[in-house]
DNA sequence: CTGAAAGCGCTTACAG
DNA sequence: CTGAAAGCGCTTACAG
C-alpha cells in the first residue's frame, strides 16, 4: 500500500487551516453558497488552489446520500447507432455534471441483470437503458432509481417507472414506403428484425399502413425476412428475399441491416440505386458513406440521446416527465433508393436534400426500378 | 426530497441487527473474510437478503481510500476502432470487478484536461486512455493515479507515467506494403493521418521500409496525401491522390480513411480491387463487410483493449508493467487489394484467409493491377 | 457570516 | 471468532 506519491490527501480541513477558516466555510465556497463574504471565498480559492485541494465527491455523496453517477446500459456499443446514442448522451450528461458508468450488455438480459445490480451497488442517481431483447417490465421493477429507456420498449408496455423515448418508427417507416410506392415500386422485401421488438413492429405497422393507403395487399406486395439487426443478419435475409426474386425495393429494419444486405446484392451483381433499390433505417453516420449513400429515415440520434440525458436528470432531480416521448423523423432521400425526380413529399416527413447530397445524387439520373432484378 | 419509495436505506447495522451479530462480522462476511464461522456467515447472508440489502460500494470506498473505477478517455466513440476498443476494455475491467466512467474527448485536448480533472473528483483509480492529438508528457504529469495509454503515443515519446500499449504499426504496414509490391504495384498513395500522430509516423515507417527493401525510391514511388483520419478525410485524400493520377494502389492510414476513399473511388467509376487496389489498417468489424471487403492489418482490437485493461488494473493493483507493449498484428487480405494469386507470405504477419471469406475472393479471380487507373 | 458537532455507511485494528 | 470504537472527507442544521 505504498504506491509511489502516496502523500496524505489534501482535505477541505487543510485548507480551512491554510486560509484561516472553518472547514464549513470551505464546504460553503466550495458548494458556490452565497452565505459566505467574498473575502471569505477568495481567501479560501486561494489556499485551495496553493495546496493542490481537490474535491472529494465520494465523500460528498456519501454524506447527502445521492450521487452524480449515471448509469449508461447500452446493448452493443459496436452498433454505430448505439455509439453515436451514447456519445450524445455522454456529452448531455457532462455538462449537466452527471458521468456515465458505462454498461454494454451485449444484449442479454442476463448481463443486464448483473450490471444493473452493480450499478445499484455504486449508488448510481439513475439509470439511461436501451433494454436488452426480451426486457420485460418485471425486470426493472424495484429498481428503486429514476431510469428512462430509450428506442427499445419492455415487452409488456409503457411503465411509468421506465418512460419511453423514441422515435415516431411508423410514421418514419410509412413516409418511406410511401416515397416508394410513388417511384412506381410494387414489390417489397423487408429485412431484419424480429416481432418480439418493439421498434420493429412499430416500423412494420408504418409499412403496412403505407401498402394499404396505396391499395396494395400486404401479402400480396412484400415478404418479410426477419433476423438479427445486424450487419449478417441483413446479409442473410437479403440473401433469402433474392432468391424469391420478387421484390423490386429492398426496405431494411434498420441502417446496420441494410449495410449487410447492401454488400450481398453488390457482390450479387446488382447495381443498388439502379437495379434494385434499398432503404434504410436510423441514418447513422456511415449511411450517407455508404456506397451508394442510403436512402433512410434519420431518427435524431444526437437528440434521442440528449433528451433521453435530459429526461433522466430531470427525473433525479424529481421532476414529472412524460411516460413516453416520440421523436419526429426525417426521410434522406439518397442513391440507394434511385433518383427520385418525380417523388412526392409526404407530410411532416418531406424528403430533404442537403446540398453536399445533391451531387452524388445527379450521377444516376432519374431511372424507373424493374419490377424483377436481374441477377 | 420526498422522492417515492425513499424509505430508510437497509445497512450493516440492520443486516447486524436481523442477524444477531455485530456490525464487523457483517462487514467480514461481505469481504469473504475467512476469519467467520459458517453458522455467522449463513446468517447474515440470509438476513442482508431478506433485508434486500444493497452493498454501499461509496462509503466502502471512502473508508480504504480506494475506488473500483476506472477512466475511460476516448477520443472519438463514433469511430468504430474506438467502440471496439471500449467494449472489450469494459468487459475485461467488469470481470475485474472495475467499472468504466465514460469520457469522449472528441479528440480536443482542452476538454481531455476537464474530463481528467472531474474523473480524480470522483476518485478514479486509474485511467485508460488513447491520448486527444496534441497530448504531451506534461498534460498527464501530476495525474498521480496509475494510467495506461493505448494505441497513440506522448507527443514526446515514452513515459513511466504513462505506459503505450499498441499495435506493431511498422511491421503491420510493411507486410502490408511487401504484399502490394509483390503483386506489381510500383505507384502509391499513403492516405491520412498527420505526421504528428505517433502512429501515423510508425506506419509510414513501415511503408518507406517495404520500398526500400524493394529497391523503390520512395520519393519516386509514393505520394503522401495527409488528412483527418476519418471518413470524410479519407475521401479527401483520396481525392486528392487520384488528381495526381499516378497510384496504382491507394494505402489508408486506417479502415475508416479507407472507407472514405472506398466510395470516392468508387463514385469515380473505379472498381475497387480490379482498377485500383485500396487497402486500410486495423481491421475493424466493417472492414470485412466493405464493398468490396477491404484488405487490411488485423491490429487485434479486442487483445488491444483488454490488455490495456489488465494492464492498468496490475498497476492500480501496485504490480510493475513494462513501459511498451507491442501486439502483433497480422495481414488480412481480401478483395478490395485485388486477387493475390501469386503472393508471397511475410514472416510472421503471413497472410490469413478465413474460410468464410474466400468464396468472396473467389469472385474476382487474379487480375494484375494497372499502373493507372482509367477514370 | 462563522465554528463546533453530528453523521452518511462502511472498514479496520484492537481487545476480549 | 466477535464487539466497541475510531475515522475516511464531506455537508448541514444549529448556535453564536
Amino acid at each position: 500500500m505504498t504506491s509511489p506519491g502516496e502523500r496524505k490527501r489534501v482535505t477541505i480541513l487543510d485548507v480551512a487551516r491554510e486560509a484561516g477558516v472553518s472547514k464549513s466555510s470551505v464546504s460553503l465556497v466550495l458548494r458556490g453558497s452565497p452565505l459566505v463574504s467574498d473575502d471569505t471565498r477568495e481567501r479560501v480559492r486561494t489556499a485551495a488552489k496553493s495546496l493542490g485541494y481537490i474535491y472529494h465527491r465520494g465523500a460528498a455523496s456519501l454524506r447527502m446520500a445521492k450521487s452524480r453517477f449515471v448509469a449508461l446500459v447500452i446493448p452493443d456499443l459496436t452498433n454505430p447507432f448505439f455509439a453515436q446514442l451514447a456519445v450524445a448522451a455522454e456529452a448531455a450528461l457532462f455538462e449537466k455534471d452527471y458521468v456515465p458508468l458505462l454498461a454494454n450488455t451485449g444484449d442479454e438480459r442476463d448481463r443486464q441483470f448483473r450490471v444493473l445490480r452493480t450499478m445499484r451497488e455504486y449508488g448510481v442517481a439513475g439509470v439511461m437503458m436501451s433494454p436488452a431483447h426480451g426486457t420485460s417490465h418485471a425486470d426493472i421493477a424495484g429498481l428503486g432509481i429514476p431510469a428512462v429507456g430509450v428506442m427499445r420498449r419492455l415487452t409488456d408496455g409503457l411503465s411509468a417507472e421506465l418512460p419511453y423515448i423514441g422515435p415516431d418508427n411508423e410514421a418514419g417507416f410509412r413516409a418511406l414506403t410511401r416515397y416508394l410506392i410513388d417511384n412506381g415500386h410494387r414489390r417489397f422485401a423487408f429485412l431484419g428484425g424480429y416481432p418480439t421488438m418493439s421498434t420493429q413492429r412499430e416500423r412494420l405497422a408504418g409499412f403496412h399502413a403505407a401498402l394499404d393507403e396505396a391499395g396494395l395487399d400486404p401479402a400480396e406486395a412484400a415478404t418479410i425476412h426477419e433476423g438479427l439487426p445486424s450487419r449478417s443478419g441483413g446479409r442473410a435475409a437479403a440473401n433469402e428475399a433474392l432468391a424469391a426474386r420478387r421484390a423490386s425495393a429492398f426496405v431494411a429494419y434498420n441502417d446496420v441491416v441494410a449495410f449487410g444486405a447492401n454488400r450481398l446484392l453488390v457482390e450479387a451483381g446488382l447495381k443498388v440505386g439502379r437495379d434494385i433499390a434499398l432503404t434504410g433505417f436510423d441514418d447513422v453516420a456511415e449511411a450517407s458513406h455508404n456506397a451508394p449513400p442510403l436512402t433512410t429515415v434519420d431518427v435524431r440520434i444526437a437528440d434521442l440521446g440528449r433528451l433521453a440525458a435530459e429526461t433522466l436528470v430531470a427525473r433525479i432531480e424529481g421532476a414529472e416527465t412524460a411516460a413516453e416521448t416520440i421523436v419526429p423523423v426525417e426521410l434522406k432521400i439518397r442513391e440507394s433508393s434511385g433518383w427520385a425526380g418525380s417523388g412526392r413529399s409526404s407530410g411532416d416527413c418531406a424528403p430533404s436534400f442537403a446540398d453536399k447530397e445533391r451531387h452524388t445524387q445527379e450521377h444516376h439520373p432519374g431511372l424507373e426500378p424493374k419490377s424483377m432484378p436481374q441477377r
